[in-house]
DNA sequence: TGAAGTTAGATTGCTTGCAATTTAATTGCA
DNA sequence: TGCAATTAAATTGCAAGCAATCTAACTTCA
């Protein structure tokens, strides 16, 4: 059959078949997705991001942060200090162990958080899926996420 | 059973619970993973997938690479220009349509594919998951993916 | 104790990614 | 034909991400 021309096409550089292609895209999207709605509350996605952790702690360093987000203080400084800037939290060295940076929320920083539970609400349906669905790939993914970094690590 | 208790925190902002994050970061670690292999070739993870795309087919239009991996110019334009400096790549206006620039490779870029090819086989295993998942997760991620941008393009 | 090693965060420099705008070329249609 | 709408790239400005490096503070342990 004619269709299965195909499998001839399975080469090993055909973007069709890259599952790192499919993530990257995905993320791209994800975030274009996001925008308009974090836009509303003035933060961008990884902003937000910042804001979720936090709103389920307070008062946690940059490091703690970091850890987890994957993301290091080259990344988390700038943001931070847009996040100071707009208001929504407070950056103070730790007292205790002063290399330490404790990021705290203010009062309006508190107070987005009821705005903010409408944002996976309403960008649910945009995924297209299930929650079942959803819940399995979320698992899959972060398996994957720790394997490859895994596979960071041991590179050293 | 106190296990039970952890459904007590299925909050709609819990990072744990965020297919968005799973996304986002297994992204980030991706490219992580690819950057000393890709080093190697003196390439980044977006411009060793815009060589992929040529190396597939050759004397595109920066629009025609953009539509495969979904960046526009603002990205594509200076990443090209990169890409031209290395000496990988040229960049010349379609005379037929001069809105037009054409990319194509040159012998130096041609060449590289080779080398290039140990770079999926290589990175397979610290995805750590089999061929059947890879695919599977591959799917599952696009179809999401083209749900995120259609739910983009019908908000205008 | 005190020198070596480690850790937290900040900084620098570079490359994405993208919204918004601009320029130039082409298309469509009155 | 000829003017309005559309299209392709480029440009501008900003916010990530991250490698590499730096500084200051803490730990370790000889």
């Amino acid at each position: 059959m004619i269709t299965d021309m195909k499998d001839s096409k399975d080469s090993l550089l055909d973007l069709e078949n890259f599952l790192c292609f499919a993530i990257y895209s995905t993320a791209n999207a994800v975030t274009r997705a996001y925008q308009p709605r974090l836009a509303a509350l003035g933060l961008t996605y990884p902003q937000y991001l910042v804001m979720v952790v936090l709103w389920e702690r307070e008062n946690r360093t940059v490091k703690a942060i970091g850890d987890k987000l994957s993301l290091d203080s080259g990344t988390l400084t700038p943001l931070l200090k847009r996040l100071e800037t707009a208001g929504l939290i407070t950056r103070r060295r730790d007292t205790v162990d002063e290399r330490q940076v404790l990021i705290a929320l203010t009062e309006e920083g508190r107070a987005m958080r009821e705005r903010a539970e409408a944002v996976p609400a309403a960008m649910g349906q945009a995924f297209g899926c299930t929650l079942e669905e959803a819940k399995g790939l979320r698992a899959e993914l972060m398996a994957m996420r720790d394997n490859l970094i895994a596979s960071i690590d041991e590179a050293q």
